[in-house]
DNA sequence: GAACAAATGTACTGATCTGTAAATAAAGTC
DNA sequence: GACTTTATTTACAGATCAGTACATTTGTTC
């Protein structure tokens, strides 16, 4: 398998649309930044919107399975997983480069319900619904199903608030709320 | 007083953007969709973002003022307003034209932290912050600002997901996870 | 080295972008 | 009725938008 130019374009564009957003960030940028010419990406990816498909799967590919290492690396029980996913975040939030969550900044751009990045978009959520409710169920907590849509609600809340605040500060007070939550399930 | 042309150009402008988004909303879309001549606009507005951050500055308004009476009209005491709050939520997750959060959409767009958009977006959500702490406080709750923090991640987590996965749902599960706060603050 | 695929540079299309110019039409105020 | 303000229409400038055509170069495989 080669790693390919296809690979190395959807990896730099990752970058630009990250820092610049998508309608903001054009092909004539792109060709400059990723040094790929514009012919190239063309016979890559039809259009520009197969392009930022192509990046968000990307995305949910390299996120999630970040974060899941990090949660299992930080802790050794479910319960205390759910809880190291706030740590997680708080690390996340101390990078220099972070904007907060491409998905949301994509379902904010393509609203449209039946647009195709905003149903991607809505399809990485609910793969982490699925993951934090089977950790709640391991962990042998009440309603599994609906703490984890707490969870997760504290999670999108805090990527929000950090990325509009510039402070890493509500990871800790997600995970404060997160820990009341989870002992009330036990 | 005259209601005059500007304040009308500035309400139909934030329909056009709430549903459109801000970098795809072009001047030319708000000429045919306000009815406003593009040299009145440019006359009342230099730039495009000039004419943004009076949007914003109306929604801000709008949508505090709107936010607490409701929150006043479901309860009488401090504590079950801030419970109130997550069914006033419900009902705006309900509108038809219900599209997320404004602010949250101009900061994903406009993403620089010096950027006029983003300190206006991060202004409006500071002032959530005072009000829903200030009645945290008389509802004699422990750390009352570090419940209205949490609390508040709760509302921006159920905003941005009940968008993303187009169902009011996850305002009751953002009320419930308030009541368990809350209860564990008193 | 021939043959083929992949990537390139350059130049272009037609549309749309923000913002401006100029001349005109309503509107109320003195 | 003259004057000022506000809004209008139309046309435009210069840049940038997504996407294409075409001829050329590079790299791999046989």
């Amino acid at each position: 398998m080669r790693p390919s130019k296809r690979d190395e374009l959807v990896q730099k564009a990752l970058k630009v649309f990250y820092r610049n957003g998508f309608h903001a960030t054009g092909m004539d940028m792109l060709v400059t930044e990723t040094g790929v010419s514009k012919t190239s990406m063309y016979n890559h990816f039809r259009t520009k919107e197969d392009l930022i498909l192509a990046v968000l799967r990307l995305r949910d590919e390299h996120f999630r399975n970040w974060l899941y290492r990090r949660m299992e690396e930080r802790a050794d029980t479910p319960r205390d997983q759910l809880i190291a996913m706030f740590d997680a975040l708080e690390e996340w939030f101390e990078e220099p480069g972070f904007r907060g969550c491409m998905f949301i900044k994509a379902s904010a751009e393509y609203q449209n319900a039946d647009h195709a990045i905003h149903i991607q978009s809505a399809e990485h959520k609910r793969m982490l619904q699925v993951h934090v409710g089977e950790l709640a169920r391991k962990a042998g907590l009440k309603n599994p199903d609906a703490l984890a849509r707490q969870l997760l609600l504290l999670k999108e809340g805090a990527i929000v608030t950090a990325h509009l605040q510039h402070t890493q500060a509500p990871a800790q007070d997600a995970k404060a709320a997160a820990i009341a939550l989870i002992e009330l399930a036990e």
